[in-house]
DNA sequence: TCTGGGGTCCTGGTACTG
DNA sequence: TCTGCAGTACCAGGACCC
């Protein structure tokens, strides 16, 4: 799903584009989320339909019909729903958008195993070693276009490029349902014509930047002496992005990758200053993230807690443990001890989160017995827990703390049904992006 | 207008160590 | 014992992406 839309330029070129060397596809389902919901409610096809929940939710996902009325991802649920007071919500179904995904993602096997899965919705392809099996480049863009059309009754834009970042722009510009090709020779001419933001790594603070040199397109920006970029925007940033407007760009398709960091945060319905319930919402989101690095096969060394105030300020506060840990209790207690050093006199507080960093695969960490560890403790029991939410569904068994009494407010998190179950891990690995 | 939740990467400051 | 230095690890925050 690209966040910014652009008007696309001419297409390249008239008849059958030359797709010599253009051996990279982005592939990039369109509105997948919305797509995927209207599946099972084809009445509501040519209706604008927004996906997301309640409250301070914001949208997921809408249909091109709802972004007529200038309905966005991202958007406060609130503000889509006064733009397009027509449009059906529908509460995101996590579970199917994984199964739609999986089966996409199988057809791209069928065509290379150089598969690099970006988010739910969008891959990289590196097709070069497909091509004399398959035919060129643009054959098989179209092949995978119409498979995905016709096995799962969604339809998806295609860039083709020899380039990752070139083929990604263009699968944006072919949006929605197109397929455009860029040849190796005409990369340059394509950027060039682009602005700044259209650039992948440069969002709303390094276009101010840009603009405030008097850069407005991707041409501006390669005509300007690398040296005066890296002095506005920093060593790396500048460098790179001077790399990308001359079209050079070296990233190569990397079917794995394994996670840096795992966590979760929660919004509550409403700002609160109770400790105890903060706490409580500690314990909630360190037990969910724990499961998620046991069932990941990784533990963690450092914690990162992360904490939003009423006025949207937001810290993070981290702790480096001794040893890496997978163990929900130690999470917890040092998320907690992150928290309680803070030292905030009732603060009025409206997200916390808590996530794991310093990942490695769990038999690559050496555990230390300590002495005074006893011989089945919190990492057995955490095990215990694993097996019967496998069994029985998350959150069969919970810590005690997390139980509500029959007929009590389990929090301010109930106030807008903040309560979710586990969701699956969505995340297969990208180069930059993420969903 | 009023800002989710999942992440990655980079930068600059500070502490530690040899 | 003190000081300066360089390399490294850690920490916090910002920007960005989907």
């Amino acid at each position: 799903m690209s966040r910014r839309q652009f008007r696309p330029p001419p297409r390249v070129g008239d008849g059958p584009p030359d797709d010599t060397g253009a051996t990279i596809l982005h592939v990039d389902m369109d509105a997948f989320y919305a797509s995927a919901s209207l599946i099972d409610r084809p009445e509501l096809r040519g209706t604008p339909v927004i996906i997301g929940g309640g409250g301070r939710s914001v949208v997921l996902s809408a249909n091109y019909e709802a972004r007529a009325f200038g309905v966005t991802s991202a958007m406060p649920m609130t503000r889509a729903r006064r733009l397009c007071p027509q449009a059906t919500v529908i509460p995101p179904d996590h579970d199917r958008y994984a199964r739609i995904s999986e089966a996409v993602m199988s057809t791209f096997h069928a065509v290379t195993d150089q598969v690099e899965p970006l988010s739910l919705d969008e891959a990289f392809l590196d097709i070069a070693g497909a091509v004399r099996r398959l035919g060129p480049p643009t054959t098989i863009a179209q092949w995978v276009r119409d498979t995905i059309a016709d096995e799962q009754g969604i339809t998806a834009s295609v860039g083709v490029a020899s380039t990752k970042f070139v083929a990604k722009l263009a699968s944006g510009l072919a949006k929605p349902d197109g397929l455009l090709v860029v040849p190796q020779a005409e990369v340059v001419a394509f950027l060039h014509q682009l602005p700044v933001g259209a650039l992948w790594g440069v969002g709303e603070r390094t276009e101010e930047a840009l603009q405030r040199l008097g850069l407005r397109t991707v041409a501006d920006l390669a005509h300007t002496p690398v040296d005066t970029l890296r002095r506005a925007l920093g060593d790396v940033a500048g460098a790179h992005l001077h790399d990308l407007a001359w079209g050079r760009d070296e990233r190569r398709v990397v079917p794995v990758q394994r996670e840096k960091s795992i966590g979760s945060d929660e919004t509550f319905g409403a700002d609160i200053d109770d400790p105890v319930l903060i706490h409580r919402e500690l314990l909630r989101l360190a037990d969910r993230t724990a499961a998620r690095v046991r069932s990941a096969g990784l533990v963690g060394r450092t914690v990162t807690l992360k904490v939003r105030f009423a006025d949207f300020t937001t810290i993070t506060r981290s702790r480096t443990l001794r040893e890496p840990t997978d163990v929900s209790r130690e999470m917890y207690a040092a998320a907690r001890a992150l928290f309680d050093a803070l030292g905030l006199q009732r603060a009025r507080i409206r997200l916390v989160g808590v996530r794991m960093e310093g990942l490695v695969p769990r038999e690559r960490a050496a555990h230390q017995p300590r002495l005074d560890e006893p011989d089945h403790g919190w990492r057995e029991a955490d095990r215990a827990v694993d097996r019967a939410s496998a069994r029985f569904g998350a959150g069969a068994v919970r810590p005690a703390a997390l139980v509500t009494e029959p007929g009590g407010a389990d929090g301010a998190r109930e106030a807008t049904g903040g309560a979710r179950g586990a969701r699956p891990p969505i995340r297969m690995g990208r180069s930059g992006s993420q969903t």
